[in-house]
Parts: structure tokens; sequence; C-alpha cells
DNA sequence: TTGTAAGCGTTATCAT
DNA sequence: ATGATAACGCTTACAA
């Protein structure tokens, strides 16, 4: 009962196994009549095709592989829900991976990944170097950069302007009259983090002013409390007027140190800003100003843009940059 | 380049295919010699498994189906999360699909699974009738219901008590005072919304008081906004004492509301409870107390659960259940 | 210890 | 329009 083939399709509908198979994939011209024969044949054994097997054949897969710094962030959360719509209408499936923004982890995803033979690979890598992915993808598997640019690999790549949010959000504490700025994320190995840095600071000199760096070891909430908890205890000469975080869950972590540990209004006595305004920034204790990233849209587009190259078998590498978006609330002064 | 197969291996290492598959699986005693060699020239040519081919021939699969109702969800990236933990270790691959709560898209994916023969799947229905997920089992692919209860289908589960948790979110509040307070979830055909509601209003029962439902469309923020704009508009004397949220977004969308368009203090006027216990429920407006829900370790039970069930080829079905934590926080009055 | 060979369930190329 | 049949790359007895 568990296994019923193509074969006895066959045998139960009186024709050829290819007939079955042209019947199944509407590859060929079959008449009606053998038609209604074969379909009733599968719906009375239950037939279901092998995935392995046609692959195994026919030599192409039907899935794609994603592999996420950590599966249970929501940014990384919505590019997952954004790239299975897309694989969804492309009738593909999802293989995925979350590398903990461990290279070992990731490089044993794209391993496992390699073996199943998937269709195309979207990544966030997690280190500096690239190499390995140039290779898959000069072996013939597309890859996607998802929110990571290429730097000097040949890679395509999907992301929002970093530079860009760094920038933009520097501007608005700026504008808000914010005179001793700082930035808190880490670790600057990742490159979202260093941009988003560069950009902020760039706009910072402009201005005539430092922008400070608070590395964090990773960018959750509890990270975010560490930090926060060290501003905090500065003294009171040092203390910053605005904290700009790489990304909301810092930003809470931040806001939540402060509101636990100081009498500090923000946005009056400290501004703080985040980052992707994930939806929670929304309701955080203060509501959160932060800088917006179209997560679910990176991933979709990650994936169409992946089934573009596959189809066009284009060996031009493309870079598609989305432009994040200020997005202002309480936590922020007005300008 | 792209494709190297066993044979190709082989004749490079002057063995047999066979010889190659003993050493690439360790299945036989392989002298060093020839291991070496082959070793070498899997290297040497950037040899790779082809898991179709191997699974095709073992009929073993290599993989599992997870399907949630939103992978978008903090609850269900988390469930994601652990599934994800527990296939590394067990050296699968996992593939993910999001039915948005819609039975023809659960459908789609369990098809789309069944023809890759996943080893197994977890699916969180989106659905009351159990039936295909049944004959699935039946049939040989292990499935496990993940956060919801088989009821009478014969299926094996890994769930949290649901109704326990109800249970104990009245609790907290008839401790605190409470005794006008209402229920705020839905669609009530997800068992997991029905149970916390009727575990809620036997409690409240108990206590003498009623516990009216206000019924919502999904379990989002935005949706807990809706409600809450209707309870803010409710005449004074119908106005509830605590609200009890299906899920901390719901309790979040509806202290959005309490917030933005009246003055009523939370817990004073109005106390709120959620539930799952996400990250941000620490970080909300005024900090949510909610009934935390074990997320990952669902997932990751789950997968294990499978597992082990998969191994020992057992027919018996069976039944994991959590119990909820209550995590009090500002948005209740202490008892 | 190593080689040989028969499939696994398809697809695709020929014929018919 | 349909049938026969050879692969696809691998695992696994069994033979040597």
């Amino acid at each position: 009962m568990a296994k019923v083939s193509m074969r006895d399709v066959a045998s139960r509908a009186g024709v050829s196994v290819g007939t079955v198979s042209h019947v199944v994939n509407g590859s060929s011209k079959v008449s009606e009549a053998t038609m209604l024969k074969v379909n009733d044949a599968i719906e009375e054994l239950g037939f279901v095709r092998n995935a392995a097997a046609r692959q195994l054949r026919s030599g192409r897969s039907s899935s794609l592989g994603l592999v996420v710094l950590d599966a249970s962030n929501p940014f990384f959360a919505s590019v997952a829900h954004g790239a299975l719509e897309a694989c969804d209408v492309a009738g593909l499936s999802l293989l995925l991976g979350d590398s903990g923004t461990d290279e070992a982890r990731e490089s044993k995803y794209l391993d496992l990944f390699a073996e199943q033979r998937v269709n195309g690979l979207l990544v966030t890598p997690s280190g500096a170097d690239l190499s390995k992915l140039e290779s898959i993808a000069s072996k013939g598997t597309p890859v996607m950069l998802v929110d990571r640019a290429p730097g000097d690999f040949a890679l395509s790549s999907v992301t929002v302007d970093n530079v860009a949010g760094g920038r933009m959000a520097l501007d608005h504490l700026i504008a808000g009259g914010s005179s001793a700025p700082i930035f808190v994320g880490g670790p600057l190995s990742l490159p979202q983090v260093a941009d988003r840095y560069a950009g902020a600071r760039d706009r910072a000199r402009e201005a005539g002013i430092e922008l400070p760096l608070f590395e964090s070891s990773e960018m959750t909430i509890l990270a975010g409390r560490d930090v926060g908890e060290r501003i905090v205890s500065l003294p009171e000469a040092q203390r910053p007027d605005a904290v700009f975080c790489a990304n909301d869950l810092l930003a809470v972590g931040v806001m939540q140190a402060v509101i636990m540990f100081t009498e500090l209004r923000i946005p009056d006595d400290l501004a703080i800003i985040g980052y992707d305004d994930i939806d929670y920034a929304l309701s955080t204790i203060v509501p959160l100003t932060s800088v917006r990233q179209p997560a679910g849209l990176l991933g979709r587009t990650a994936v169409e843009t992946l089934l573009a190259e596959n189809e066009s078998s284009a060996t031009a590498h493309c870079d598609q940059m989305f432009t994040p978006e200020l997005v202002i609330r309480e936590s922020t002064r007005p300008v």
C-alpha cells in the first residue's frame, strides 16, 4: 500500500508507463479516454509521484534552500515567509537552514543542500569569506545573497541599503537636536551592522560630531539590555542623548535597561531609534522609531530573481537594492 | 564539472563504485589505502553525493516536513527554530510550509511533501478534519501534530495544555480582583483558542462570573487593535476590568487601542494578560503578563519524538503535553 | 577486502 | 497517440 509506482498505475490502466508519465505531467497529447483510465487508476491506487526518481532522471530538482542567521528572529521569519510565498507560486519546496551566525553550521547546510541538488540557494552569509558560495554558484547552482551585498565576490544579491538607512537614522536624530548620539550593534563583522554604522557615522561627521560605537556580541534583546546597562552606568558627562541601534531587538533591550535602571525620559533625555521596524516596534514601552526594511519583499524578490536568472541562464550577476524607510514614533524627538 | 558521479570517482581511484559507496557511507570495512585513494579522488573531482539517487535506491529519505499556520508569527518561528536544532543533530533537512491557516494550502504542502517522500511530517493543522493526516500516517509516514491535540484521530501530538493555560490566566486575573473579565481570540475554530477559552471560562464560572467572548478574525496585532477599539467604545457599565487574550499579538493590539484611545490605566482600570510569552511581551508599553509556552522545545520535541517513533516503528500513538507557565508582569494586578 | 550487478521510479528517445 | 526501453546515480546482496 505504501509504494505505488507508475508501473502499477500503468498495468492497472492497461497502458504503458510512458503514457502514465505523460498524463501525470501533461507533457504530451493523450486521448481523452486513456487519460480518464489513467486518472482512475491513479485515484484507485493512490499513486503519488516520486520526486527523487523524477529528479534523478530529469536532472531538475524542485526545491530551494534558504539559510538565515536566526530563524527565530522576526526579520528572518518574515524573509522566510516572503520566500515561501514565491516558492508557492512556482511550485517549489523550501529547505530551511539556520546558521546561528556560525560559519561552520552555514557550511554544513550548504553541503546538505548541495546533496539535495537544490535549484538555488538563498543565503545570508555569516562570515566575510564568500568564496564557498562563489564556487557553488560557478558550479551551476544559482546563489542569491539575502540582506548582504556580494562585495568583490561574483554573486547576485537582494539587499536593503544599509548605508542609506544608517544615514537616515542619524539625519533624524540630528534634526531632533541630538548632539551626542551613539551607535549600538554588533558584531561589526556583520556587513549589515558595519554599513549602518558607516552611513550613520558619515552623517554625524557632516554635522561635526562623533558617533561612538558600543559594540554588542549579538543582535538580541538580551544583548541590547547588556549594552543598555553599560550606557546607563556612564558618568553623566559622557552620557549620550540618543542611541541608534542596529536592529529593533537591540533597541528594545536598551529601552528596557533605561527604564528599569534610570529615571531618564525617552525621548527627552535619551532618544532611541531602531532598525527593521518589526511589528512589535509599534508596541514597545515607548513606541519605537525605526528604519523599516521590507523583509517579506526581500525574501519574495530573492526567490523571484533567482528563478528568473535560472530561466534566462544569465551569467551576469544582479544586485537589487531596496531603500529603507524611516518610521517616526515616540522614542525620538519630533523634528 | 557540474556532475561528478560515483562512477567518476571510482574510475579515478581505480576501484569499483561499490567500494566508493562504502567509503562514502562507512558502511563496510575498507582498507586504509583504498580509503585514502577514494577520498583523494572525491576531493580532486569535487564529488557530492546525490540525495535523490540514494533516496531512490535505499527507500529512505533524509528530510522532514514542517507545516505551520504562519511562518512570520514568532511562536511558529521559534517552533521552526527548535525543530531545526533537532534535525541538525539527526542530519536531516527540514522542508518548511506555511498554510496561512488555510486548509487548501495546507493540503498542497502535504501533497508536495508526500512527493518528496519526507521521513515525517510535523503539522499544525488549520482545520478540524484531520482525516487526510490520519490517512497519511496510516500509509506509513509518521505524522506529529504540533500544538494541536489529535482529538478522535489516530495521530501523535506534542502540545501545551491550553485548557490549563486558560485556567491559569483566569486564576490570576480573579486573584487580582477582577470581577468582569472578557476573552479575546479567534477564530474559535482553532482548538488552541477554543481550549484556552474553555479553561478560562470554567475557572470564571467557579468564581460565579461570566467570561464574555470577543471573537477576533485572526491572531495578529492588527486584529487585536480592532477588538480593542470595540472594547474601549463600550458603555462604561459594560466595560470589562480585565482582558485575557488568546495570544500576545492580540494582547499587544488591545493594549495599543487602550492606550491610544482612552485614559484607562493598565492594570488598574483594565488588566491585560496574553498567551505565548513571546520575547517582546517583556517590552510592551506596559510589560505584558503572559502564559508562557515552550515554543522551541515544542519543535525540538516534535522532531525527536517523530524520529523515536520512526525508529521503533511503534504503532501506538503518543501524546506529549507540556504545561504552560504563568509569567507575571505589570499588565495585571499583583495578587 | 573488493568487485559485480540488479534494480529503485522516473523521463525521454525512439519506434510503431 | 501510445509503447518499449535505456538511462539517471546510487545501495546492497552476493560473489570472488
